[in-house]
DNA sequence: AACTATTTATAAGA
DNA sequence: TTCTTATAAATAGTT
């Protein structure tokens, strides 16, 4: 359009067709803009260029978002549409599953076994009597663990008695005099810190199971409709 | 731009306002379509009119929806998202109650008990218990049926035998006779039909368990991504 | 990115 | 709306 005409037809130079994109585009979005001011319009305008560079118009006070919904519904179409068909697909899908992992938990409750066969059943019975084993194992270690600690609390405590009777013997022996054993007073301190709290664990170190549904971790889920 | 210079600003005479958007969304088209060619881009132009009259130019070998989905996924934003708010709340909710159900099998089947307390430990070994009597007897139960009815079937075939060699001997004692017997004739008839499929059952009663996962309503399902 | 000869777009009028 | 046309604006090729 200038120095020459040109044919409407692709540019073959690359560095040419760069060029010419990045002044036409400039162009193209400055005549959008004067419709936009001259003629009270709304321009939307979303271009990719060959190398899928994205470069959009809008025009001010409105939105792409906007225009796009109000082109969908002026048009009577739902582009959304399977966007929305995919998610519920993806919705019942997890649903079924859903429902299959409950069945699957209710059987290993010993409920709803009537349609299970006898081989399944016996597959179940084995399966839950190892699982039990390992369940059982688990808990003993842990058990282990908390009574291992606790004895070596009460050595603690023990041995923080002990002291305590020591200095206590010294002070009867020589009620007047000064007992300067700071080293052992130090100690008791430094043990007092914790105390209180050993002593409380240490009467009951095992409060009884007040089994009020399995616990957090095996708490049922309300079924999503 | 001819026989006078405009202003960039909203033309007030609504019937020359008119026109201009139309020559000048002509003009808008035919460039977007001189840079769809030239520059091998792709471009989608959504307008509107002050009167809310919806005009598009579209590339050809493209489609409006094309170009808004790579828009979306470029800028990686998803416009429908505000519409299906609450479908994709549900899908995560039912995403993370699987998660959840998957966790509780596990758990019953003696994996991934590090963090369980000691009580829950505790309880879930005594549902674990009781869960596997009451598959137990299931199984026992199950087992019991199928043995009754092979007995039945057992008997079933002894009678026929028994009525079997009655014929036999009678035919032997008086070869040359007529044994019109067809009463006896008729109930072998009646049992012969059900009778292969019964001895086939009595002879392997109960195919050893070749368990191979638990079975088909104990398997793990997938988790969608 | 800037220049400029030319082409193209278009405002106003018909 | 469409055509015409004088003129403004855009831009291809060049620097």
């Amino acid at each position: 359009m200038a120095r020459g005409k040109i044919q409407i037809k692709l540019i073959e130079n690359s560095t040419n067709r760069q060029v010419t994109y990045s002044k036409r585009r400039n162009g193209l979005f400055k005549k959008a803009n004067e419709l936009t001011v001259l003629c009270d319009a709304r321009v939307s305008i979303i271009m990719f260029s060959s190398t899928g560079k994205l470069h959009e118009f809008i025009s001010p006070s409105t939105s792409t978002k906007q225009l796009i919904d109000q082109y969908q519904k002026t048009l009577g179409i739902d582009l959304w549409n399977t966007h929305y068909e995919k998610m519920q697909e993806q919705l019942k899908q997890l649903k079924e599953v859903n429902r299959n992992l409950r069945k699957e938990i209710r059987q290993r409750m010993g409920e709803c076994l009537n349609d299970v066969s006898i081989e399944d059943l016996r597959g179940l019975e084995q399966e839950m009597d190892s699982s039990v084993k390992l369940i059982r194992d688990r808990k003993y270690r842990v058990l282990n663990n908390q009574i291992d600690t606790s004895k070596k609390k009460v050595r603690n405590v023990k041995e923080i008695n002990k002291n305590l009777l020591h200095e206590l013997d010294a002070i009867n022996e020589d009620p007047y005099g000064l007992v300067d054993d700071g080293g052992d007073y130090d100690t008791i301190i430094g043990y007092q810190d914790g105390g209180p709290r050993i002593f409380a664990l240490s009467l009951q170190p095992n409060h009884p199971n007040l089994h009020s549904g399995g616990g957090s971790d095996l708490t049922t889920y309300p079924l999503l409709h």
